[in-house]
DNA sequence: TTTTCCCGCCAAGAA
DNA sequence: TTCTTGGCGGGAAAA
């Protein structure tokens, strides 16, 4: 397509009167506008000139229409005779109309409102230009021109447009012109919104929200407003932090009049949202979190129901857009309050930052299998390295310029966030060693080293996985290419396991000995599995009443669903997976349970596969939810081939896998917990990479409804109560597969075994936070090490745009950040409600979750609290099943 | 009923 | 003052 469409691309300057290069396929054969005058730049272009275009814009047609609104037969006749001939440019338009006009109502004869659909818009509006247009050529676009020819109020196009820019598709030239650059800079235009998103923490924020919203859902709060759910705290450390348009190289803005209004253009509303993607390990991002965030970012005392509302509405003008330009889908992520609509990025995945990140640089080191694990990642040239930090690098010099040459409007926020983002790169050069930020809730003495190792995930990570990289990647390259797509990836393990080393230790040492929480989790009951053949052994928590069986990997199949249906068998609802967890714990036990059902796995190799292919749509389905029994099967299939893994089905619980590699940080874990002495052998938790697949990341929380995971997590972490071991299954696959689950996984066995052993309140959370949104390093990882059809799918089509990181990672887990959530003694119920994000909830159980305090040691990559514990998947798994 | 989101008013700014 | 931009929110179609 793109190459035909380059190929079929005139040159705009060629076509006489054509400023717009039209994409020779589509715009060609459109009738342009009678005659376009050629604009000067500046020139104004008088609104007039669209009435040309067709009868309905003429005042003729326009009397006609207000008539026919009086009458609907008029207006039918009408349309009918032809009204909307014009229409029949559009091929979706065509369609429908013909449909439309079979019938008489004049209703179906006019466009329908999805016709008018700013998404439909926006395809045709791109149909208008090739994808990679001959920068060489004059690429114009005169917004009249558009606006005429696409028939629609210049009004729409500038909603188009306004997207566009955020992404750098399209520069402003001047008054009403714009030059189209189509997807030449959107790779690098999302390395720095990317950049940026882990500047700001959105991961966190996200979580933030989530826990709020779980706590407000249960009343845990006294009702909060949406004002609560802002988060503040980044304000708080590092200013504000509001983004401001990032801005490309000799991309910036031409009119001081865009700039004037910026805060809240739709630009920068549509660069937030991208972000949010970005940085959120599912990548998927609801609405309402999204404006939330928008919101508290603006400012929160505007956030009122009617200011919600109307960023909402933005974000579905942003997200139709987003949506023409395949860079999210549509799903819907199922809550206890229902579902809500979200979307999911399926754009190319974005590499973390190249220049902040030092692990970068490991990652680029580290041999594919290392960090990446066997995940056929693509690993950055020097080139894209080069592009990346010279494009991150100009876009920090656009924000914060100090050239002199002031791109854009300059808000305190962006001061502030450019000191943040100096002090944050400051910390991960001095890495281990650099103090961080303290942990709110860490009161801790101990902790105070332990954080600045946490502070600093990405060279935490770099460092563990230089030392460990060496053998265990090699062992589980092997394993991997063994087991085959799923196949637990040893590349996590890595990471996972110095991750928890350093998070065990950290934690005990610096959480102490933490009183052991009576409650209804205590119950929960940690079960051991038996190593499978290919993947190492996990070990799940159960609530004894639960452990019946696993939930297959569903279980931590996110919640997130592109269709209701109940295929998805963790289902989205909690309802529904009330049901059906009831049926599947008794029915389901191994297939589904699967370890590598269990896994984010499969729905992060959905999620990355990103390619338009099937296995994209497999992948997304998958991740999403599932929908399709087909899929799940296939799912299933591939997951059983990787491994063998006996499972259980659990309603409720936390599946641990066990170190895959000896060296693992597991044992580094349970010789922490150990140490502090309170452990069991039963308690004892491994780390695998498997465990990736079971936490979830607070990007992934976006999706999937925090609520869930909260409570039962809570639950399970809580127990004090011995457990049975119980042999689940293990499948590495599945936990490779998840990049992000890899760092989760660990801070998630570490934040289960201290809790478990009761060394830490629950309310307290230790989180290996992925960079900066947990995000970046997920998606990735799951690419790497998973499945080969994830690997090649995704990469593929990350390829596509941009090369996607690959090792990236940051090796997930690496970014290890520990956190005290809210302080290690909750003194509060809040506090010890940390926790519960992590795993599931149960439906009666307390739950209040509250607590959970996201703090993040520090910012840059840090994580979100709260988030990091929380399984991929939707833990509806536990929710309903407990009772 | 809720989700989507079209539509166009109207204000900020630029010309 | 006119015109471009684009924030904003009513309200209706679609789900």
């Amino acid at each position: 397509m793109e190459d035909e469409k380059e190929n079929l691309f005139f040159e705009p300057h060629k076509r006489g009167l054509m400023k717009t290069p039209l994409k020779a396929s589509t715009a060609v054969n459109l009738p342009l506008p009678e005659s376009q005058p050629d604009f000067g730049p500046l020139t104004t272009p008088t609104k007039p000139k669209e009435i040309a275009h067709g009868e309905p814009w003429t005042p003729t047609a326009n009397l006609k229409m207000l008539i026919s609104a009086a009458s609907p037969e008029i207006r039918s006749r009408d349309e009918k005779r032809g009204l909307f001939d014009n229409r029949n440019e559009l091929p979706e338009a065509k369609d429908s109309l013909h449909e439309h006009l079979s019938g008489d109502e004049y209703e179906k004869s006019q466009p329908s409102r999805k016709e008018k659909s700013l998404g439909l818009l926006c395809v045709k509006f791109l149909e208008r230009y090739p994808e990679y247009p001959n920068l060489a050529l004059n690429n114009d676009i005169c917004l009249d021109e558009v606006a005429g020819d696409l028939k629609v109020e210049r009004r729409r196009i500038y909603d188009i447009v306004n997207v566009l820019e955020s992404l750098h598709m399209v520069s402003r030239l001047a008054k009403n012109r714009y030059t189209w650059h189509g997807r030449h800079n959107l790779n690098q235009t999302l390395q720095a919104l990317k950049s940026t998103a882990e500047k700001n923490r959105y991961a966190k924020q996200i979580m933030m929200i989530k826990k709020k919203e779980y706590e407000q859902e249960f009343d845990f709060t006294k009702g909060c407003s949406i004002e609560d759910h802002i988060v503040k705290d980044d304000t708080d450390q590092n200013g504000q932090p509001d983004v401001c348009f990032v801005e490309l190289p000799g991309m910036e803005f031409r009119a001081a009049s865009v700039n004037s209004r910026k805060e809240k253009s739709l630009r920068v509303m549509s660069q937030k949202f991208v972000m949010l993607f970005l940085v959120s390990t599912p990548q998927i991002v609801s609405l309402e979190i999204a404006a939330k965030i928008l919101n508290g970012e603006d400012h929160v005392e505007d956030l009122n129901k009617s200011k919600f509302k109307t960023k909402i509405r933005r974000l579905y003008d942003i997200a139709n857009v987003l949506r023409s330009l395949d860079l999210i889908k549509k799903v819907h992520v199922t809550e206890e309050r229902g579902r809500k609509p979200a979307f999911k990025w399926i754009g190319p995945e974005i590499s973390p930052n190249p220049s902040d990140l030092e692990v970068e640089k490991s990652m680029i080191k580290v041999p594919a299998d290392s960090v990446s694990g066997c995940s056929p990642v693509i690993t950055f040239t020097s080139s894209d390295l080069e592009v990346r930090r010279s494009s991150k690098e100009n876009c920090a010099k656009n924000l914060f310029s100090t050239c002199g040459k002031p791109n854009f409007t300059r808000h305190q926020s962006l001061i502030k966030l450019v000191k943040s983002i100096e002090s944050d790169r400051r910390k991960i050069n001095s890495a281990p060693s650099s103090p961080v930020k303290t942990n709110k809730a860490e009161s801790s003495q101990n902790s105070a080293p332990f954080q600045s190792k946490m502070a600093d995930p990405t060279a935490i990570c770099k460092m563990q996985l230089e030392e460990q990289s060496s053998e265990p990647r090699n062992k589980v390259k092997v394993q991997l290419a063994r087991s085959g797509p799923c196949k637990p990836v040893a590349p996590l393990d890595t990471p996972v396991n110095a991750e928890l080393e350093l998070m065990a230790s950290s934690l005990t040492q610096s959480l102490g000995v933490v009183p052991l929480l009576p409650s209804p989790l205590s119950s929960a009951v940690p079960v051991i599995l038996p190593q499978a053949p290919s993947g190492p052994p996990y070990a799940i928590y159960l609530q004894p009443a639960h452990a019946q069986s696993m939930t297959p990997p569903q279980g931590l199949s996110p919640t997130v669903c592109s269709t209701p249906s109940s295929k998805a068998t963790r289902s989205k609802d909690p309802a529904d997976a009330t049901t059906e967890k009831a049926a599947k714990d008794t029915a389901k036990p191994s297939a589904s349970t699967r370890p590598g059902s269990l896994l984010p796995v499969p729905e992060r190799q959905g999620t990355k596969n990103r390619d338009r292919e099937p296995a994209r749509e497999r992948g997304s389905k998958r991740a999403s939810v599932f929908e399709d029994s087909a899929s799940k099967k296939k799912f299933k299939e591939d997951l059983k081939g990787l491994e063998n893994v006996s499972a259980t089905l659990f309603p409720s619980g936390y599946l641990i896998p066990l170190a895959q590699c000896p060296s693992l940080g597991a044992e580094s874990i349970l010789s922490s917990t150990e140490n502090s002495g309170t452990v069991s052998p039963n308690h004892r938790i491994y780390s695998s990479p498997i465990a990736g697949v079971i936490p979830v990341t607070s990007s992934e929380l976006t999706g999937v409804n925090f609520p869930s995971f909260p409570v039962t997590s809570f639950k399970l972490m809580v127990s004090p109560t011995p457990v049975a071991a119980v042999p689940v299954g293990s499948s590495t696959a599945l936990t490779s597969s998840h990049a992000i689950p890899v760092q989760n996984p660990s801070s998630a066995i570490v934040n289960l075994t201290l809790q478990h052993l009761g060394l830490i309140p629950p309310g307290v959370q230790v989180s290996a936070s992925p960079g900066p949104g947990t995000v970046p390093v997920s998606p990735r990882i799951e690419a790497v090490s998973v499945a080969p059809d994830s690997t090649g799918t995704q990469q593929g089509r990350a390829t596509r745009y941009d090369s996607p990181v690959p090792g990236h990672n940051q090796p997930n887990g690496q970014s290890v950040a520990v956190t005290g959530a809210q302080q290690p003694v909750p003194v509060t119920p809040k506090g010890s409600q940390l926790v519960v994000e992590s795993f599931f909830r149960t439906p009666g159980g307390p739950t209040k979750p509250t607590g959970s305090a996201c703090t993040d040691s520090d910012g840059a990559s840090k994580t979100s609290v709260g988030t990091l514990f929380v399984p991929q998947r939707k833990l509806e798994v536990s929710t309903e099943d407990a009772h």
